[in-house]
DNA sequence: CGTGGAATTGACACCCGTCAATGACTGTGG
DNA sequence: CCACAGTCATTGACGGGTGTCAATTCCACG
């Protein structure tokens, strides 16, 4: 997909003390996989991980392909989503610095993966990072708490797929991208919003036009100042009573 | 909860032995977190599992409890689910023979459980059952695996909530509960439906009137034959067609 | 300053939710 | 054995929230 210039120059030893140097000094590392791994660990996932850049709106991962690999995001943000044969879209996340990508994938991706604005990510090979389990069981714990906290947030979005109004469900978005902001040390005031409102609303199982009158509701209501490509919480109270429904 | 008699003369050894036998002799370790662990993983989770049995509806978990176990349903089945203040329900799971209860957890439940029909599970304390781990990480796999399929499944149903319409929503549940039937190796044909209408819809995110018209729908349209407590799926293509959307 | 896509706003339609009545089934007590 | 009550499922009438379609405004970019 994208084209690594590979000198011949370079032996595979220099390739992976290349690879260790970036870890090391990676500023993503307590958000990710990586968070409280010792050395001896981060440097064989160091020595397997590939960098990637993308622009906004690359394909990443295509609903269907055999899953060859995983991915940690280390800057921008990515969707993955389900598409429907005729069109229908649902975005199943919104992913950004720290999160990690394919806990959900079995021999074959379940989504469809591209990115919202210009993305960093590490790509690492499935059989590679599994075979790393036998020496460093503390990956696969680590893993396995990523899943069961992805299980927990895809269960609240069951909930507002299935019950919440409109207007709940901007709240409820706005309030847990500030938390996640917040949790990766971001700055969320104003609150960036880098995806356009048609992928807010695949998201929330709403229309562009429902979610722009939400967005309306709320900023008539005094809860959010709304721009475009940013809005700011006004009142948080307000905010959460209404993303909870009373 | 359930009181059990602890006649003084059972010592603790007597006891582990007792709960030894009646794993290795469990008929649905193939389909639970057992199925491929050694024979001393098995000896050590049968220490310290212990065997429940719930009568229709019974409370099992409660939302917002400290999450001091984790199940296995090994019969019958439970639902786990999130209500809001005002009433307003959304059912995240029903749970059958081999599903595991608790990945989705943090410290705390993330959602209640109450069983649907009479159901059996087996209790296990996180604590005890994570400090396996460290001796058999084959376990952890397992549930780390388990974990994963959850997650592509409430993905799945991710796209049902946001996206499907009420008689796409019923044709996908129908069968995928055939599926799930068909792994545990359960009858399918007729395909029963241990839960209410009531269940039914505040797992497919509708009301029990829609639900019940799409069900006269699906009937009239010559694809499902349905009883109140079960239904026969006639047209297993066009069911399909429908419920993938085209 | 002009252009094109995205966001907003309005008018209208429709699917599904709400409310209500009826029917089917189950268990209970006479 | 039957009458009865209670729960649940079904069906109908109606209304509302959201989708659909269309027009307008906003804004980024050339």
């Amino acid at each position: 997909m994208i084209p690594q210039p590979q000198p011949q120059a370079l032996k595979r030893d220099d390739l992976i003390r290349r690879s260790q140097d970036r870890c090391r000094s990676c500023d993503v590392r307590a958000l990710s996989i990586c968070d409280g791994q010792p050395e001896e660990s981060l440097l064989r996932l160091a020595a397997i991980s590939t960098p990637l850049h993308a622009p906004p709106r690359a394909v990443l991962i295509e609903e269907g392909e055999p899953a060859q690999h995983v991915f940690t995001v280390t800057a921008g943000m990515v969707k993955a989503f389900k598409l429907m044969p005729d069109g229908r879209r649902q975005i199943v996340g919104f992913l950004t610095t720290g999160d990690f990508l394919g806990l959900a994938t079995a021999d074959r991706y379940g989504y469809s993966v591209e990115s919202v604005s210009s993305a960093a990510l590490c790509r690492f090979s499935r059989g590679q990072l599994e075979a790393l389990f036998d020496d460093f069981p503390g990956l696969e714990r680590r893993l396995r708490q990523k899943a069961s906290h992805e299980l927990a947030e895809a269960q609240d979005l069951m909930l507002l797929l299935g019950r919440k109004t409109a207007q709940e469900r901007i709240a409820t978005f706005l309030l847990r991208l500030r938390r996640r902001l917040e949790e990766i040390g971001a700055p969320c005031d104003p609150l960036p919003l880098p995806m356009s409102r048609a992928e807010i609303a695949d998201y929330l199982g709403l229309t562009t036009e429902t979610v722009s009158r939400a967005f309306t509701h709320l900023r008539r209501a005094g809860l959010i100042a709304a721009g475009t490509g940013d809005a700011s919480v006004l009142d948080l109270v307000g905010l959460r009573r209404l993303a909870d429904g009373d």
